[in-house]
DNA sequence: TCATTAAATTGTT
DNA sequence: AACAATTTAATGA
């Protein structure tokens, strides 16, 4: 397996269409555009890859330019717990970057993507120099806050049609994940180590929201048909 | 560009 | 976990 070190190696420029794919970068002045986008970094990491880990120090506010990330946490029982999964136009580790610290959660690559990275010097710069740019960083943080109080009841739901639901509704925020748009690129096999549940299960679920209108199954992928009906998914059994 | 083949993904048991 | 059916990606003429 790779390690990020061996990520830190294979980094290079980005094309236009790939700053195109970061949210943030129009909120910046030219000036400040131009020191940004000379920092910046992409790296692609294949399936399994680990982008950071838990107790590392921060060295990058990291970005999903393309592909599935996982987010996950090792408890002090052992065992190993997701978050959340992480779709293009994410980004995050905002809050340990502020802060100068170490990585509250592994970041593990769920099939091969290509990660931005920006080095939390110039991080610091833009938020010292910039006003778009803090007003990105807030609205972030308070979006990834409520986002990780819906997780805690999703967690708590025993359904698992209705846990997939929730999921998937958060995959698709448009404010944390502008990258996603209509359709999600996501396997049902992805989905299933996200949420934790069998792939069969996952179908099964998937075919159950497929057929009240919220969704439309693709191959390689889901289309939203009704966000809010997924948001809203109870108890209905 | 098209046809063939391999690989990935899905639906089902 | 295993299977067949379907879709996409890769290959080479």
């Amino acid at each position: 397996m790779q390690t990020d070190s061996a990520l830190h190696q294979r980094r290079r420029a980005l094309t236009t269409a790939e700053l195109d794919a970061i949210p943030w970068v129009l909120l910046l002045s030219p000036l400040e555009r131009e020191r940004a986008v000379e920092d910046l970094k992409i790296a692609d990491a294949d399936a399994g890859e680990y982008i950071c880990r838990m107790g590392r120090p921060v060295t990058y506010w990291f970005g999903v330019v393309d592909g599935l990330l996982k987010m996950s946490s090792d408890t002090a029982e052992g065992h190993t717990m997701t978050f959340t999964g992480v779709p293009p136009g994410g980004w995050f580790g905002e809050g340990t970057a502020m802060k100068r610290e170490t990585y509250r959660y592994n970041i593990q690559a769920l099939r091969k993507s290509r990660v931005a990275g920006l080095h939390v010097d110039t991080f610091h710069w833009l938020l010292d120099h910039s006003i778009g740019f803090n007003r990105f960083v807030m609205n972030q943080l308070n979006e990834r806050l409520g986002q990780f109080i819906g997780a805690r009841e999703i967690d708590r739901m025993t359904n698992p049609d209705i846990r997939v639901a929730r999921s998937l509704a958060s995959l698709f925020n448009p404010v944390l994940y502008p990258g996603v748009g209509e359709v999600l690129r996501i396997t049902q096999q992805e989905l299933a180590y996200l949420v934790g549940l069998s792939r069969q299960r996952v179908n099964e679920a998937l075919t159950a929201l497929s057929a009240q209108g919220a969704i439309q199954v693709e191959y390689g992928g889901l289309r939203v048909l009704n966000l809010s009906a997924l948001r809203s998914q109870t108890s209905f059994r």
